[in-house]
DNA sequence: TTGTATATTTAGGGTTACCTAATATTATTA
DNA sequence: TAATAATATTAGGTAACCCTAAATATACAA
């Protein structure tokens, strides 16, 4: 009985759930400033989490996620942290273009790619990995050749 | 001048591309029938294409890619392969759930990270890369450790 | 406790991207 | 060539998600 929602959806759980776990209370302007949308756009999202159970909520009360909407948003957080470890630590990719790529496809890849990343982390990452003298010449590799190919502008 | 077209356009211009790589002529059924939308949809796509200067389009006529759309059309079409490559290649997944895949991260992805996952995939392919061994090593790894975690359903 | 500041919601719009149904054009074939 | 079939377009509608402005509720402080 698992429901498909939108990244939209996913992007309010997610914040709602960074915001408990730092021990505050979740309000409207705390997730829309995080979010960087206007308050009304929180409203009508919370409005549509209510009615599929992942939030409890009263008018102009606190917002708090339901079991389903915790497991939901731990979901896309746990995939949000092994893409964005993969980016960073393996590609090399400075550490916020690796969180704001990582905000888009935790919405789009399925279970079984989350998996398999994390897993392809855990091995290359593992004290006794051969991987990870193999990821340090990438890494070297990386710093020698990347003038050749493409340049970060702005 | 980059103009940032949606993941929508993108799709059209990746398959109008994909079309006349087969060295037929993109009609707005065939269009319509590989993006699985109503040709109405095409319709209202190619007009936006066209006053983007992407395509070149007469009314009831066929669709060209123009030298602009051809290049945009081709690097989400690289993009793509990248993605797709890693996806079964390195990560093990099979073929559709990787292309599936692939075309929603092709269109969200960075120009960086796009070259760096390229780049990744050029290193650990290479005949003299002593990373091969360890890509086949975690290919066994994954295999003997797949029922451990996530099973595919469905 | 009453006035003011802050937070939230409601009301009303805009954009993107789809759809179906109806109409218009082009192509085919009898 | 005239009728029919195939294709493309227009018209009109829906849903998701965002916005600003205005109204409403709550919190705080004099």
């Amino acid at each position: 009985m698992e429901i498909r929602l939108s990244s939209s959806l996913e992007d309010y759980l997610k914040t709602i759930y960074l915001i408990q776990e730092e021990n505050t209370v979740a309000r409207v302007k705390d997730i829309a400033l995080r979010l960087g949308v206007a308050s009304p756009s929180v409203t009508g999202a919370i409005k549509v989490l209510k009615k599929l159970r992942m939030v409890e909520h009263n008018s102009y009360g606190y917002i708090k996620l339901t079991e389903s909407g915790l497991e939901t948003a731990k979901k896309v957080f746990e995939t949000h942290q092994s893409i964005a470890n993969f980016l960073h630590l393996v590609l090399g990719i400075d550490i916020e273009t690796a969180e704001e790529d990582a905000c888009k496809i935790e919405h789009i890849i399925g279970p079984e790619t989350t998996y398999r990343l994390a897993k392809f982390l855990e091995f290359s990452a593992a004290p006794s990995s051969e991987c990870r003298g193999c990821m340090a010449r990438f890494s070297e590799w990386m710093t020698t050749n990347i003038n050749k190919g493409y340049q970060k502008d702005k």
